[in-house]
DNA sequence: TATAAGATTGGCT
DNA sequence: GCCAATCTTATAT
């Protein structure tokens, strides 16, 4: 039993980047000013906006992780740590928390609690809604999402480049391996998104980096698991409270369970169901 | 000033 | 599954 059908026509995907989808009030304040644990799987479904010079890119929110203060050992501010990096996640609820790691990659985290209650909600996976173009070109994938090049419909992945129409099976696996690319992981996020550094400290209720809440296709499903690569938070690392859409190909990597096995509803881009179909 | 590690990703075995 | 890339940040001299 599938609780919410991914995109298997080129119309799907079409609809699901109309205006109408993206029509939707900003989140307030008052949402953020939360427990990380309440805001985190409420962030589910919701739609990540960023308007830039270049475009305006937005992505349906599908996988996040909630890093509660002080007490977490997986969270940055740890121990009562205030330090240059974590600063914002010690200011009022609302805005962006952008970290750089790896010498290479940016992380999204949306700050939540109050002003001195250092909760964040890192944002790990998103579907593409809007700009999937401009997000390929971020991400250097410009040849996979290029313009279709023929007929109306003409969407991202749909066209090998020979006029024909690919077969229904192939076409939803280059899309969900497309999508996947493009808003699976905190990192590919950021990079699809247009987020850097400069979005460090970014209010989401008043500048051009916020969310909104969809005015349709609601999520019908929440699954929650240990979160990612904290291994070294001690027994924190066991605790569930990373948040996502099952079956989303949004989803960064299928859940890490207590005996090392994948949970169910984290198949990963492209993969057919393994059970009943 | 020096050193180690990282809320990751992509490529290769 | 393993490992390199790449550099800021945190922490220890």
């Amino acid at each position: 039993m599938t609780a919410r059908a991914y995109p298997d026509t080129v119309d799907e995907v079409v609809s699901l980047q109309a205006p109408q989808v993206i029509a939707g009030e900003k989140l307030p304040r008052e949402f953020y000013a939360r427990h990380g644990l309440e805001v985190a799987p409420e962030l589910l479904g919701m739609i990540l906006v960023h308007e830039t010079p270049e475009g305006t890119t937005a992505g349906r929110i599908v996988e996040v992780e909630a890093y509660i203060g002080p007490d977490d050992r997986a969270c940055h501010a740890f121990g009562g740590r205030r330090t240059r990096r974590n600063e914002v996640m010690w200011g009022p609820p609302g805005h962006a928390y952008v970290y750089f790691t790896y010498g290479m990659h940016h992380c999204l985290n949306v700050v939540c609690a109050r002003e001195g209650m250092p909760h964040a909600v890192l944002v790990r996976g998103m579907e593409p809604v809007v700009g999937i173009e401009l997000m390929a070109a971020r991400r250097g994938l410009g040849e996979w999402a290029g313009s279709g090049g023929h007929g109306s419909t003409a969407t991202p992945a749909n066209d090998d480049g020979t006029g024909r129409d690919l077969p229904a099976g192939e076409h939803t696996r280059r899309l969900r391996e497309l999508w996947h690319r493009l808003g699976a992981g905190p990192a590919r996020l950021c990079q699809a998104m247009g987020i850097t550094l400069a979005q460090n400290g970014a209010d989401l209720v008043r500048g051009p980096l916020y969310i909104i809440r969809p005015a349709s296709a609601p999520v019908t499903a929440v699954a929650a698991s240990p979160r990612i690569g904290i291994d070294y938070a001690g027994e924190a690392r066991d605790y569930p409270w990373r948040f996502y859409v099952p079956g989303s190909p949004g989803v960064s990597r299928p859940a890490r369970t207590r005996d090392g096995r994948a949970a169910p509803g984290t198949r990963q881009a492209g993969e057919e169901s393994q059970s009943a179909r």
